[in-house]
DNA sequence: GTGTCGGCCGTCTGCCGACAA
DNA sequence: TTGTCGGCAGACGGCCGACAC
């Protein structure tokens, strides 16, 4: 992996390059994945962190990593910056975070915006993502665009030209320019990319399975971005630092940012991360403090389909409790198991966030939304809520 | 970069794969490269092993990073193991150790072996190494094999036939297998490759510049191996870990072992990192307490060429300090400041460390070379040379 | 001794509509 | 509506000796 393009969330200006629409980051990255917003408040997970450190480099945190006294099962912080990335080699995106700790005064003077509870950002209405066929990807020909696709995001053809044809041009996630030619042709008529195609699938390695979008946004610009399938064992042991070092890393830097209330710096990687980790405070708090659960309850989440649309999955909760009780006492993080409807071969996880679900059969404890104020605040001295018991939080 | 292949040096049945000869390795690692030998003593330094992460990460260790208290700047540990290893992705060599900082018994306990010294190791005889020129890489032809190159270590040709040509085998560093035909024609004549070579230049995406090199062996295989040119900005941040977060790792992991007498893992890249962090500790000892240096001295250091051979470099020491104090106070790590002779545009470090020069104008201190004993061992529970004083050690 | 080139042939790329799912 | 194929023309891959440095 090498160098990535940036695209500055707030400043397009402080960029070191030029940087794109923000819309084809979160099209890549899918439509369930929000980042929350700069200056915003946010509960940051290490052991969701973990997670995803394990998922990269496909190994577990080893047993004998020691505890972490000094670190707390969540970290209250400010965002102080975001910006988009995209992996050099492969386009993968992923998202750079600057945290830092909020110390016991600031945690006090908290006060909570409608706009921090970060709703999933809106996919952009113009675009189109198809998954390669084994035709897409041979060199034997080109692209067949999907009739409604290409009516939708393309310019629209001269249909007095026989064939009518155009060239299209493409930017992608590195700010890179790729040319189509864009034909309707044979019989019965369809709509074609041909010349310039075989060189963007060479170049993107795509393989059929993979899937590729483009984007016409209000810019009148034509984005591309692509989305590898979910290849087994595409992870990559870094061969700079051990796994166990890596997860060192993770708890060392963040104690010692919670230690001092210093900015720390995090990688969040969607397409990779079982789980979002850095969640807006005004979610945290509403899921876990305004919204009564209880062992039986039924309950619905959101799921991204192989279409890159969303659909709910309906489940039933069937206990609550610490995930790792040994490391992380009192933490929110997975701390609800559940069991789902339809249970494809164990593919949804059996331990979700409070944050993550939609319970049905209640109705929230507060009247007036907002603004917010917590009656009881966290402990002073103690950035988190670790201290807190299940009882006090209405756990039971 | 994703799982690699393995190269074990000590139980070659061992391991999850074939294991190929560590020949290979070495050739990839340059001439200068030695690995200590598993079941030995070592000197890690936690200074070395960060340089490496700043190089891989291309980002120096920030300021603000804390003192790392209970890690010493040098830690002596014994090598559990060591295996060797090549990116799937680019056919880099690493290594991976497993290290044991010893405890206060154990340091008492240690006797020296002259094995441990850590000669570096023998390059194999029957070898070429060639860097590609643009006609090698070009689509339009072959590879144009020296002449001297192919009588060396390719098998001999039946001259018999018109024109004389063979098909050859050779396997890389995971093992796979490339076939090449081997003919020998041309007005004037010479040996080339050609069908299949085009195949191998893409495959390891080859360009003018890098090298490859071919191996005959012991057992009569063909082996071969590539070493890319040494390409500007071929770092890659890995988008998992912030490189501070890296750094944290590294310490925190190794404080860790140190503190609890574990093992750790760490990963060395011969041809990333500036020098060699982990030292056959007979070697440091010899270094460090037994050879007189001044400033104003003359010594000589080892190079390697472009054309994977060695060449001694002179310089002149022209101080004798650490390099770091803030952080490694009486650190032996670079601790002599150096003149070089031939300086051409500051391409060589201006600090060394100890044991990688030859000072010229003295002689060793000890009559009968081996075995040593230390009249004085280190600090109880200090598992290192960090409380010594400059005079206990010969330096002034 | 070896790097690069022109020449030449063969394979594969890549554009086309046919056809079927 | 769109995935795959046969047909076909042209581009490029790749093997050869010529030639120069």
């Amino acid at each position: 992996m090498k160098l990535s393009a940036c695209l500055n969330q707030q400043s397009p200006e402080g960029g070191e390059k030029s940087c794109l629409n923000s819309e084809l980051w979160h099209a890549c990255a899918g439509p369930l994945v929000s980042l929350p917003s700069v200056g915003s408040h946010v509960v940051y997970f290490p052991q969701g962190h973990s997670e995803q450190v394990a998922v990269s480099t496909n190994k577990e945190v080893d047993a004998e990593m020691p505890n972490y006294q000094s670190l707390p099962a969540q970290l209250i912080c400010q965002l102080h910056n975001v910006t988009m990335h995209a992996d050099m080699e492969t386009d993968e995106v992923y998202a750079q975070m600057t945290l830092q700790p909020l110390n016991a005064q600031e945690q006090k003077e908290i006060s909570f915006h409608p706009a921090d509870l970060g709703a999933a950002s809106k996919q952009p209405t113009i675009y189109f993502c198809k998954t390669l066929t084994a035709s897409d990807t041979s060199t034997h020909g080109g692209f067949s665009v999907p009739r409604r696709a290409a009516e939708k995001v393309f310019p629209p053809l001269d249909f007095s030209q026989q064939p009518p044809a155009q060239e299209l041009v493409a930017r992608d996630l590195h700010n890179n320019e790729w040319k189509f030619r864009h034909i309707f042709r044979g019989q019965p008529k369809r709509h074609l990319l041909t010349t310039g195609w075989s060189v963007f699938v060479s170049a993107k390695r795509l393989v059929a399975g993979d899937s590729v979008l483009f984007i016409w946004n209000d810019k009148n610009q034509l984005l591309l971005g692509i989305r590898r399938a979910n290849r087994p064992q595409t992870v990559m042991p870094s061969s700079v630092l051990s796994s166990d070092s890596m997860h060192h890393g993770l708890f060392a830097a963040a104690a010692h940012a919670a230690a001092t209330y210093s900015r720390y710096t995090i990688f969040y990687n969607p397409r990779a991360s079982p789980s979002e980790f850095v969640i807006p405070l005004a979610k945290y708090i509403k899921a876990v403090h305004h919204t009564r659960v209880s062992v039986g309850m039924r309950f619905r989440m959101l799921f991204e389909t192989e279409e890159s649309s969303v659909r709910r999955y309906m489940g039933t909760i069937t206990g609550i409790s610490d995930s790792d009780p040994a490391r992380w006492l009192n933490s929110h993080w997975r701390s609800v198991k559940v069991g789902w409807d339809e249970s494809t071969a164990g593919e949804r996880q059996p331990r979700v966030s409070l944050w993550e679900i939609e319970p049905l059969t209640t109705f929230p404890m507060y009247p007036s939304p907002f603004p917010l104020r917590l009656k009881r605040p966290w402990p002073s001295g103690l950035p988190s809520y670790s201290g807190m018991k299940a009882d006090e939080m209405g756990l039971n």
